[in-house]
DNA sequence: AGCGTTGGTTGAAGTTGTCAACGATTTATC
DNA sequence: GATAAATCGTTGACAACTTCAACCAACGCT
């Protein structure tokens, strides 16, 4: 289990470095949803960490064209992120290379994998 | 699988914040083993991170006394570290906790347990 | 002996992370 | 309706992580 938590890992650093994100942004942009802007409070709950941190990871997403900041209309206070075009399509790319089964799963017969994959359904489906 | 990530993720942080050990320390400490003393140079590369930067997780280990650098007798230039008693101790508490089965999976069938356990088992012995 | 290489440290720069304090705004209470 | 309490995001201070380049000591080779 440790294997392939640590083999999962290494190749999300990986994929982070080959675009050019840190860690922590490649996250923000995986949880951000280019269909429905959050609040940055939402994104900070997602990442489990300080409001105050994720003011810093967004200036620099936001640096790079892939996320903007809007203001809300019910509540001046909150900020609501978006996607940018740009940032949506790096997303994408960015979910398919994460997507992609690590490799120690990728060797599994075709029924192991199909066996593997029933079990994580139902050890998510009661939630 | 990003979910199940996911949530040992943040148990991993929830441990490391436990023991008031930041994560790099966390996962040095797991590498190093108490039997066996390796170079630095070693555990930089399980760390997948440059030798500098284990130095200063290495100092910050030692001043907590859980580590010792020891200078190899086959060449003055390698340090090599030890895991003190009192870090031996830590990293054995640490396992513990570690290796408790993350939430999701804790709740399956003890079939599914089993069956998963021997497909992890066969994704990991081409090694 | 001399020269290139290697192991670890140091310094600079940038990012992440937490906490306390703050300004603006909203919500609750009187 | 005015005032107080709570909320959202930002800022500043500080510690840790991370990489890179430069460096020193020690090794190995010719």
């Amino acid at each position: 289990m440790h294997e392939l938590f640590h083999a999962s890992r290494r190749r999300f650093l990986a994929v982070a470095s080959e675009f050019e994100l840190s860690p922590p942004q490649v996250r923000a942009l995986a949880v951000l949803d280019p269909e429905r802007p959050v609040p940055m409070s939402e994104l900070a709950e997602a990442l489990h960490c300080d409001n105050s941190n994720v003011t810093g990871i967004v200036d620099r997403l936001e640096d790079r064209g892939l996320v903007e900041r809007r203001s809300a209309a019910h509540d001046r206070r909150v900020k609501m992120l978006a996607v940018t075009e740009r940032g949506a399509e790096i997303r994408a790319r960015l979910a398919d290379r994460l997507d992609e089964a690590p490799e120690p799963l990728a060797r599994l017969s075709p029924e192991d994998q199909r066996a593997l994959r029933d079990i994580m359904r139902r050890a998510l489906e009661r939630d």
